[in-house]
DNA sequence: TTGAAAATTAAACAGCTGTTTGATACAATG
DNA sequence: CATTGTATCAAACAGCTGTTTAATTTTCAA
């Protein structure tokens, strides 16, 4: 589990280190010579390089997005759902979400920062907030009013949206209490891709029906 | 925010002060020297009445657990829930479990505790599996099982559990994001009615889309 | 090869953590 | 009154926290 390289520079190892136990134990949690222990690294190189600890998880959110760019088919992908209809866009964007924040590797490290600090939030929080919560929430609030006509309030818009996020949210970060209660429920490849198209028809399912009441109303 | 009271005996302030911070700041975060201060005590009085911090952990669970119970109203209201139809048992079951989780008083601090050891779980979530979170669980499962009908296979019933209290929890305990972005959500008493009443409109639009889905596909 | 800059180190800093000690005050019981 | 057990206290414990210092090694261009 902890990550142990020689090759890659020190900065680089403290950088990969630290974002990888930050999205595992946390920001307070993570002391700052485990992270030197896991990189192999006198603990005065965190403040050499990146002046304190907070900097250092500042910089940490932006070393995992840019491993999340490098391996991203987001473009070729983004264009091709741009044909779709706009129930299967959003299906899309529901189970790249949940298995993006469930999934272990380092392309799917950011999702599980931002996880974390969406329910746990230290001072990085508003950067966050602005640069990528923000234009994630304004992302699902566009293809979820598309999917439920114009009927609907923003308010409720709004408020499915976070039901939608809430879901994954709460899916990546209580497994050990799923485990304890739900032991069938299991996170390798093929249990992570059956939770993704759960949230995801759970809720379109909702999403079809309250398009309906609302449309019904209108109607009236 | 910080509580501090004379009148009670010490051992009952402390268990209140550190109910109050566990849930509002979270069990590591929460130094033994800070409750003591709320709690107008010594440091020596925590170890002296609870041994440990984590046996304060546990006691302020229980303690939570006896407010909430003596507020409650839920024997005389859950012998009416029996005779309504299953829907509106678990209407309102929703309801109350996400009312309770966004309230801020007394009688939801075990609510809140538990909202935060789903996500944040510490050596104290064995004892409350057990205890608080299979019988929770259990009962959801009931009530969604009544709703949905036959047709839904098991593990499915399961994940709709999940993403009922997901919404819950993640309501809960993401308030500060939930300010930064979607400012319009309020966290005074209607705002949580009004959160209250979008997550079991949500979860049962969903579930109603659901069973539908099922019984067809059962029917063909 | 020399010299200046960068990288790395062991050691210590002050401050916080949970916990323990030993002394002191207090209550009630014999 | 004396005594016994409980309650409270200030003080200190060892261990961890993020951070800094000052000395050392490494790197690399002049």
């Amino acid at each position: 589990m902890t990550e142990q390289k020689e090759g890659e520079p020190a900065r680089a190892r403290i950088l990969q280190a630290a974002a990888d136990l930050f999205a595992d134990e946390g920001y307070k949690a993570t002391s700052v010579r485990r992270i030197c222990e896991a990189a192999k690294v006198n603990v005065a190189m965190v403040n050499y390089y990146f002046h304190s600890k907070e900097e250092l998880h500042l910089a940490a959110f932006d070393h995992a997005r840019e491993l999340a760019r490098a391996s991203a088919a987001d473009v070729a992908a983004a264009s091709a759902r741009a044909q779709l209809p706009p129930v299967e866009q959003l299906r899309l964007a529901i189970e790249a979400l949940v298995s993006d924040m469930l999934r272990s590797g380092h392309a799917s490290l950011f999702s599980r920062l931002v996880a974390r600090e969406l329910i746990e939030p230290t001072a990085a929080i508003h950067k966050l907030a602005e640069r990528n919560v923000r234009p994630q929430h304004a992302l699902f609030t566009g293809l979820i009013r598309g999917v439920v006509g114009p009927a609907m309030p923003d308010d409720v818009v709004q408020k499915c949206v976070f039901s939608v996020i809430g879901q994954a949210v709460f899916y990546a970060r209580s497994r050990i209490v799923h485990e304890l209660v739900a032991p069938e429920l299991t996170y390798d490849e093929a249990g992570i891709a059956s939770i993704a198209r759960h949230v995801s028809q759970f809720s379109l399912a909702s999403l079809d029906g309250l398009r309906r009441q609302y449309a019904a109303q209108a109607g009236a």
